[in-house]
DNA sequence: CCCGGAACCTGAAGGC
DNA sequence: TGCCTTCAGGTTCCGG
C-alpha cells in the first residue's frame, strides 16, 4: 500500500515523464478521480505546463505554469504508469490519464477507486491536515515528543495520524515501532524521552531503507515502469501473519488497534 | 480532544 | 467448481 516511501518513489519515477512536459488534456474513464470533473479540469489545465513535482505526506503535489497545483493521492490501490507513446487500449482498472505533449501519456491507475487527482489554486487546504515530514531536518526527537505529548491513544493509532506526523502508514507503523521495541498499545503520551528518541530514529531508518528499497510491493504497488519495490523483502513483522520474529522466534501477533492490523512481536516489543 | 463506525471500492483468498 | 465471507487499509465524515 501506498505510504510515503512509495509516494516518494513514484513521484521520482515519474518526474522524467512529466517534468517540462506541457498538458494537453485530462481524460476520465472513473469520473470521481478527477476533481473538478473532467470537462472543467480541462478548461483549466489544457495546454499548462509542468514545472515541479515534490512530495508532501501522501500527497504527489504537481506544480504547474500559472500557479496551479494538481494533487495525487493513491490512496490504497492507485499507481501512476508511464507510456511513451499513443496506445489505443488502456491497461485495465486505469482510471484517468495525463495526455501530454508529443502523444505521451502518463496513466493512472487504481483498482479500488479511492485514489483522487484534485486541481487546486493553493496547496493550503492539503498542508493544513499535515504534521511535519519525518525525513526533513526539523524533524527531531523533541517535535516528535511534542506531536506526542497530551495524546492518550496507542502509539500505533498516533503514528497513522496524519496531523502528527504525515506519511507513515500501517505498515511502516509497524515496522518502526519493533525497530524501537515499543509496544504498540502503549499510550502515546507515556514514552519517556529516551523512547521517544528511540522512536524517531527507527521511523527514520525504516522509511529512507524503503525508499532505498523503492517501496514495498505488498498487494497492488507497483513503480512507474511497471516493475516491483523490495522493500517488503526486509519487513520485520509487517504482513508478517503466522511467521515469527526474526530476532527471538517467538510467533508475531496480529491485533486490530482501532480497526486496522497490527503486527508486532509480543516479546521484543512487550 | 477522544473514540467507534460507516463509507468509499475491488479482487484475492479462505471456508464450506 | 462455485458461492459466500472476510480481508486489505488511506481518508473523510458523522455521531456520541
Amino acid at each position: 500500500m501506498p505510504e510515503l516511501p512509495e509516494v516518494e518513489t513514484v513521484k521520482n519515477e515519474i518526474m522524467p515523464h512529466l517534468l517540462g512536459k506541457k498538458i494537453t488534456r485530462m481524460e476520465a474513464l472513473w469520473a470521481k478521480t478527477l476533481c473538478p470533473p473532467e470537462t472543467e479540469f480541462n478548461k483549466l489545465v489544457s495546454g499548462l505546463q509542468v514545472t515541479g513535482l515534490s512530495r508532501r505526506g501522501k500527497y504527489i503535489i504537481i506544480s504547474l505554469s500559472g500557479g496551479l497545483f494538481i494533487s495525487v493521492h493513491l490512496k490504497m490501490s492507485g499507481g501512476l504508469t508511464a507510456v511513451k507513446a499513443e496506445t489505443e487500449q488502456f491497461p485495465r482498472f486505469t482510471r484517468a490519464v495525463f495526455h501530454l505533449e508529443n502523444g505521451e501519456q502518463v496513466y493512472f491507475t487504481d483498482i479500488r477507486k479511492f485514489g483522487r487527482i484534485n486541481l487546486l489554486t493553493s496547496l493550503d487546504t492539503i498542508l493544513e491536515k499535515l504534521g511535519p515530514e519525518p525525513l526533513e531536518g526539523d524533524f527531531t526527537p523533541e517535535v516528535l515528543g511534542k506531536r506526542l505529548s497530551g495524546r492518550k491513544g496507542p502509539i500505533k493509532a498516533v503514528l497513522l495520524d496524519q496531523k502528527v506526523l504525515a506519511g507513515v502508514g500501517n505498515m511502516y507503523a509497524d515496522e518502526a515501532l519493533f525497530k524501537a521495541c515499543l509496544n504498540p498499545l502503549r499510550p502515546a503520551d507515556s514514552l519517556s524521552k529516551a523512547e521517544v528518541t528511540k522512536l524517531h530514529l527507527a521511523i527514520q531508518s525504516v522509511l529512507h531503507k524503503a525508499i532505498q528499497n523503492k517501496g514495498a510491493s505488498v498487494s497492488t504497488y507497483h513503480r512507474p515502469d511497471g516493475s516491483k519495490g523490495g522493500a517488503q523483502l526486509e519487513f520485520n513483522v509487517a504482513h508478517r501473519r503466522g511467521e515469527v520474529c526474526p530476532e527471538c522466534g517467538a510467533p508475531i501477533n496480529r491485533q486490530l488497534i482501532r480497526q486496522r492490523a497490527c503486527y508486532y512481536c509480543p516479546h521484543c516489543q512487550s
